[in-house]
DNA sequence: CCAAAAATCACCCGAAAGGGTGACGACATC
DNA sequence: GATGTCGTCACCCTTTCGGGTGATTTTTGG
């Protein structure tokens, strides 16, 4: 939390001293004060909008309520159904899923998948690439190949489509 | 969500006509562009930070871990299954799918995806690589490849990962 | 507060995947 | 015979992925 702090007034002062600099060589030609504060507005803003964020992320009070819900099923058709989620991450897709998901934990856990490998092992799922994956979450491609290895390693897969296809078949993915 | 932009702009027009009224009448007497900058760099940030904060609050996750519990009531549910299929592509799982799954051929065919397209995209969805689907089907992986470009292609997908998602969404893939 | 676990990030390298183009033969249709 | 579709294959090039290694930081549990 310090560091970020740090990085702020560093990239500010950077950033500052940035634009002082090209002001003074070329938009100062004419529209000098306006096009530099706009600038430096634009410029800080996306900076404390993403700041924000970031710093906000894992301020994710995670209250974990759990929700029992009992669930009447045809004994022939298995299918798992309750009630719509409200995280968007396991909400409906373009095709009105009727059934909410909710993750086999117990095999989670067995496997030692974390929470955030598995929110990773979703999204891959879900077709994105690990830059966009990198974007969604605020983190680095990096960081998202990491995750992407050490969960393909727990699920004992070599390619992403065969993870999410264990991943489903072991209800990790709805 | 929307609203945050608009009255982002609008907040932002407004600090910056403040600032410059202001800085014609009193902070312009010396310290004109550096001050200036700061400041705007300065409120810009704080405004920043705020929004980030104010558009992530909603995403506090209250994270209800739905746990299913599925309770069985006697069977009376006729499966609407359709025909089973000879082809063992088609077969039951390891998880031992109860309905058998037949392929949306009215989308498949208004998307004009032939049916070794589809065979070549069933085969990536369960984890397959170029070269594994060529040598099970017997051709070059450089004809699996076009397939695959040419499936992608007609289900606007840029990654396998996607088109396998794109796939069970239109009901071509189990 | 300390130790363990989890998350983050970087760098390298080889392999896989994807885009584009062109081509050829089989087959059906008109 | 001309046309069109489909399946097949090759080549080149770029991007993405995955493996491996090592490191730091943050979170968590005791």
């Amino acid at each position: 939390m310090k560091r970020h702090v740090l990085i702020f007034g560093l990239a500010g002062g950077i950033l500052i001293a940035i634009l002082q600099y090209t002001e003074y060589r070329f938009v100062v030609i004419e529209h000098s004060v306006e096009l530099y504060g706009a600038l430096v507005a634009i410029l800080f803003s996306a900076f404390g909008i993403w700041l924000g964020l970031r710093i906000t992320r894992n301020r994710e009070t995670i209250r974990e309520t759990v929700v029992v819900k009992e669930v009447f099923v045809p004994a022939e058709a298995p299918e798992r159904s309750g009630a719509e989620s409200k995280d968007p991450l396991w909400g409906s897709g373009p095709k009105a899923r009727h059934a909410a998901f909710a993750p086999d934990t117990a095999r989670q856990q067995t496997l030692g998948i974390t929470a955030r490998e598995l929110e990773i092992l979703t999204l891959v799922a879900r077709g994105f690439s690990n830059r966009e994956i990198a974007s969604q979450l605020f983190v680095s491609e990096n960081t998202v190949k990491t995750h992407c290895g050490r969960v393909f390693d727990k699920l004992g897969a070599a390619r992403r489509t065969q993870a999410v296809q264990r991943g489903k078949e072991l209800g990790l993915l709805p």
